[in-house]
DNA sequence: ATCATTTTTTAGATGGGTCTAAATTTTTAT
DNA sequence: ATAAAAATTTAGACCCATCTAAAAAATGAT
């Protein structure tokens, strides 16, 4: 069994290795996990012990086939509580994330297959991010900028690049959110800002530095 | 903040509290936690200096009012997390012990509130035992044995006095189970079997024996 | 009342996860 | 190529929750 602790460096790790390519560092993690150096270093050494994660000393780390699956489970757990709490108990898709940091290390194979059922098997998580099934695949899904996409286009909010406070806040008060459908209207040469409709109905005018970090999926 | 183990702590000295009158003893509170006396001991102390109960040295420990309260948010949050297991995501009533007991740690009053209003704002949760409100106010109902019932009078099964797998199997076969409104039809002089009726037509004959381990509610 | 038994506490140690400070290795700059 | 800087690891420590073994207090029996 693994420590609540090993699952999160096993998930950051699993996160980092997305983003770069090649071995993750120490100091990375570090940051990642709001800890220091010398702590990775040593759950490094531990978590390599369990030939969870492959590791060479001042090179990097990168997961082994079991320490990914671990990963991976994690993150289905994560996504899966999120959906939960935002489409049962109606949290907004901002308030989720620290209360699903803690039901994702719940331990029941079946209460997570249970779970998933309930909410329909979704493919999604509120903030779009793909939901790993049960054997750890997950759907990938190409993903634009918003102020990328053409004239007349469609295309499904599936996150965001920037997750500063204020930007979430902003998007709220405009009325947009993960899961809304929009259609580009029209683009503005002048300012590259975007005349977008929501759903079948809502107008919404959105400035280039504001579609610059929505994400989307086309439809 | 508490850890998961301070709160197990304190959850079962309230739980000794409530069967034994006076103070609950180191011995006991070891056996109840599968640990050894001189663990308690530590953790008392500690629990102790943070004036989450009281204690005396080789005599005792009870809760202060502080330790009562988070004894029965606790209890609140597994009783809240058994019934959501079984309403929502259809376990049987003797599966989800286990997994209750890693939820009742999840931390964030707005998730446990939001979890009571889904559930309707529930009184009991699946094996009959009460559901504190969020003020930690309990229904205590008065219990009886289904073997102390009279003759035509009506009662809801609210849980077991035996835990024993083997009965709550053999219940389970009679389908017999929490909640189940009763009535006693008949009662047999030569043996004190009882004469059932479950609902409003399943007849259930049921052994002395059996019935003086099943928990009821008066109608 | 006193001695044996039981219960509880203390003392000292361990493993998990963290830290700071110092040492070591790698990278970068000149 | 070598010195300075950066990254990483080691060493030694701490807190938490636990343990075993031994000491101390309470209880019980005669």
């Amino acid at each position: 069994m693994n420590s609540f602790t090993e699952e999160n460096y096993l998930k950051a790790i699993y996160k980092l290795l997305e983003g770069n390519h090649g071995p993750v560092t120490t100091n990375a993690l570090a940051e990642a996990l709001l800890t220091r150096a010398a702590s990775v270093t040593d759950m490094l050494k531990k978590l390599s012990g369990k030939k969870l994660i492959h590791y060479r000393r001042y090179y990097g780390v990168s997961l082994t086939a079991a320490g990914r699956k671990v990963a991976v489970n994690v993150i289905r757990k994560h996504r899966l509580w999120e959906l939960f709490l935002v489409e049962k108990l109606h949290f907004r898709w901002d308030e989720v994330h620290e209360i699903a940091e803690q039901l994702e290390h719940i331990i029941s194979e079946e209460l997570t297959y249970r779970l998933d059922r309930f909410l329909g098997y979704p493919k999604f998580d509120p903030h779009g991010d793909p939901i790993p099934d049960r054997n750890g695949r997950i759907v990938q899904p190409r993903v634009f900028l918003l102020s990328e996409m053409e004239r007349k286009s469609y295309c499904v909010i599936s996150g965001v690049a920037d997750h500063s406070p204020a930007f979430l806040h902003f998007l709220d008060k405009t009325g947009l959110g993960p899961g809304d459908e929009l259609k580009v209207e029209d683009i503005i040469e002048y300012d590259r800002s975007m005349q977008l409709v929501l759903g079948r109905k809502k107008k919404i005018h959105l400035s280039y530095e504001a579609a610059k970090n929505i994400l989307v999926r086309k439809k």
